[in-house]
DNA sequence: CCATTTTTGTTAATTAAATCACATTTATAG
DNA sequence: CTATAAATGTGATTTAATTAACAAAAATGG
């Protein structure tokens, strides 16, 4: 991928998605070329950081002039590979499981949601915006047609650990939950959280200490 | 509050309610006490930092013995207020609102969703989960009755900024947006954001340089 | 074409977080 | 009661991230 790839601090990967969904933004403004001193205001980062989070991927700006939103885009969008579809799958359908797939990240056309799975008999054979709820037990057979990058799980606590066992069976190793109980999995497999009641009391935590 | 509030490190804070979900769970299932190395293999952080982070709060452990579970419990939450409740209100009842309503932190007693907003007259009215939607413009009515600790916003990107505007104006300090849109707020307002699209990126983008 | 201004890219400095290493404390077993 | 083992709490160190500072590069405007 990136001539240099190994050494690219962990914070700079992380504020990628950010800054591609930005210069995207931008671009469909009519903007062509952009500041770190603006795209720093728009997005609240320092534009020392973000110049040197953007040299890591090359020398793209230009002194005086800035960055060419374009160029940006096309390095960017390479190392996110936003050019090929990147298909997921869906692990429990429940209300929340629900909302993902009727929405199936429609504002970002190379990720798509190919599959669903649950394990309540009331909604497997429903279909949600083209996809069809399969038994989770379907899940290996899926993978031999069509590749799935990763999955995204909504599947309560109780049953994330023997989900994700059956998961990393299947060869997956991206695993995205909304269940924060944490899972033990090989090395190899990497699990995210997206934790709404931390983040809610980390919020009012925050603004509890700060405006004292 | 704690007698030394400033200097708490901000990654100590963010890590409380992991903590503190853990704890309560061993609680639930019988355990009494917990040593840093037990807690440490449960929720993938290393001894060393559980006890730093921990020390901050106080001499909560004793050597050759380990933690008092309870004690934690009841230490940690004092300081995220578990014995107060957290009044919420949900901005844009869609799909992701809904099933946030829907399921309104169940597992969580003291943060309750106890007013939700939305812009069309579809669903003004509506009562999910006892909560009836409101036209957004009720709010700043609400908030004389009831304390809103914080709000949570669902409304598509476009309308957050002019969102927020409003809810700035009727005093709210804390937001969690599910939408990416980076707004502009006044120094005292918090604004935290739930990316879905950037966490899958990003979890796409680690497999696919780790395991190369 | 030159002087001035702007803005990058990066070295150096700073700040923050994580980890090491171990002295100290307490529990426990004999 | 003493010796041993276990585990904490914290200075010291290391590692990582951010920010400052500025030289070099390119643009712009006479
Ligand atoms: N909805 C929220 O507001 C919210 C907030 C915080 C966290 N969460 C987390 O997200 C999870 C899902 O939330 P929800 O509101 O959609 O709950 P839900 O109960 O509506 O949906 C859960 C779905 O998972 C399915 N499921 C259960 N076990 C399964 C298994 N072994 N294999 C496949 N599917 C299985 C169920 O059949 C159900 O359809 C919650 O349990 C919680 O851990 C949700
Ligand atoms: N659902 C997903 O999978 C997903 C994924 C990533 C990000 N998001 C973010 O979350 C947002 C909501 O997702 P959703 O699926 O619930 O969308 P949705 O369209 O179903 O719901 C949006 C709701 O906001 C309401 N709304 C719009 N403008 C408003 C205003 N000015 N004041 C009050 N209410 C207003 C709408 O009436 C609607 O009910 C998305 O726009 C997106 O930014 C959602």
């Amino acid at each position: 991928m990136t001539p240099h790839n190994k050494k690219i601090p962990r914070m700079s990967l992380e504020r990628l998605p950010i800054y591609y969904r930005t210069l995207c933004n931008l671009a469909d403004n009519g903007y062509l070329r952009i500041k770190s001193a603006q795209l720093g205001k728009i997005i609240q980062i320092e534009p020392t950081t973000i110049r040197r989070d953007f040299s890591y991927f090359g020398d793209l700006g230009k002194s005086g002039y800035g960055y060419d939103i374009a160029h940006l885009i096309q390095i960017f969008g390479e190392i996110l590979e936003v050019n090929e579809t990147q298909g997921l799958a869906l692990i429990g359908v429940g209300n929340l499981g629900r909302a993902l797939l009727i929405n199936n990240f429609r504002r970002n056309p190379n990720l798509e949601i190919i599959s669903a799975y649950d394990a309540d008999p009331h909604v497997i054979g429903e279909t949600i915006n083209k996809v069809t709820i399969q038994p989770l037990s379907d899940l290996k057979a899926t993978i031999q047609t069509q590749q799935i990058k990763g999955v995204i799980s909504t599947v309560p606590s109780h049953a994330f650990q023997e989900v994700v066992d059956y998961l990393v069976d299947c060869g997956i190793t991206s695993i995205l939950s909304f269940a924060p109980e944490p899972v033990h999995v090989p090395k190899n497999v990497h699990v995210r959280y997206l934790d709404l009641t931390s983040e809610v009391q980390n919020l009012l935590l925050l603004a509890e200490i700060s405006d004292v």
